[in-house]
DNA sequence: TGACAAAGTTAGTCTAAACTAACTATATTA
DNA sequence: TAATATAGTTAGTTTAGACTAACTTTGTCA
């Protein structure tokens, strides 16, 4: 079995990847069939999946056993699924969003985001945080702000 | 030739759409030639395409003729495009991203955002210019918290 | 422990979206 | 206006990702 250096994950994969990170708890394991329904998708697709990530050299795939993440598909999971949660956030904390509709959209967009707008978001949201611990509530702001429609103007 | 009511468009398929609303001028006609060229594709590729965008209700396509937007077609780029604009002013104007990198990751998020989230996005750009007129320079400001460090802690 | 259920795989199909190569139509210009 | 270049199409191929149906493996429990 060759090990294909990850090159790119397509959104599809990258979505496997961050099932499985999600699903595995501390001992690392989960089964195909809860990754199946977690992606809403068949058990005969997450087989597929699973191959290519073993190719990939991302996840530890045998027939009928446990799947588990190796430690190069834990460290590429980790990162897809930071980069997801710091968009949710945003949408929800910043922007109050509501919480399905920031996951969903999360989900979608994540594929997308390089690291420069990621850690840059990241700080943003930490930089709101930080203006409110000094008294100055920038999501209340804003919310007051789009309430009163002055975002309608000019 | 019967037109399917436009369902939902693929991700591709919006490229397409949004690239020909682009190209083509106040005159609303475009070639397949240029639209292969703005998406890097090949000129069969368009050719498929604009099949499909026809029969969808959203172009006007005649082989070997100019290819233009429908009534329908012109609305539907639009919010795409405008999508795709506030993303990347968001991007560029608050998140003080490079605009290339900005253009990129837009283009290939925007099709995950809704109407919801990008209208919030929108009032949140304007709620930033409306603070700095106001003599409150969020932009500015996160850009010095950023340059701070202050990110890190917390 | 043997039968049945649940989980997983295999094989084959479908669709979308790209490609190349070869062909056709249109435009240009000598 | 005939030759040629450019643009566009067609046909056929490839790849990724999904699906179903049928089969195999594993686990459970009477």
């Amino acid at each position: 079995m060759t090990i294909v250096k990850s090159s790119k994950l397509s959104a599809s994969l990258e979505d496997y990847l961050e099932a499985i990170f999600n699903l595995a708890g501390q001992n690392n394991i989960t089964r195909s069939k809860d990754i199946a329904e977690r992606l809403g998708v068949s058990r005969a697709s997450v087989t597929g999946a699973m191959r290519t990530l073993k190719k990939k050299g991302l996840c530890n795939y045998k027939p009928y056993d446990y799947i588990s993440l190796t430690e190069e598909g834990k460290t590429v999971a980790a990162e897809i699924a930071n980069r997801h949660e710091i968009l949710k956030s945003f949408f929800t904390d910043v922007l109050s969003v509501k919480t399905e509709v920031a996951q969903k959209a999360a989900c979608k967009a994540e594929h997308a985001l390089g690291s420069d707008i990621t850690s840059r978001l990241l700080s943003f949201i930490k930089f709101v945080n930080h203006n409110s611990d000094n008294g100055r509530d920038l999501t209340g702001e804003f919310r007051r702000f789009r309430k009163a429609g002055k975002n309608k103007c000019k």
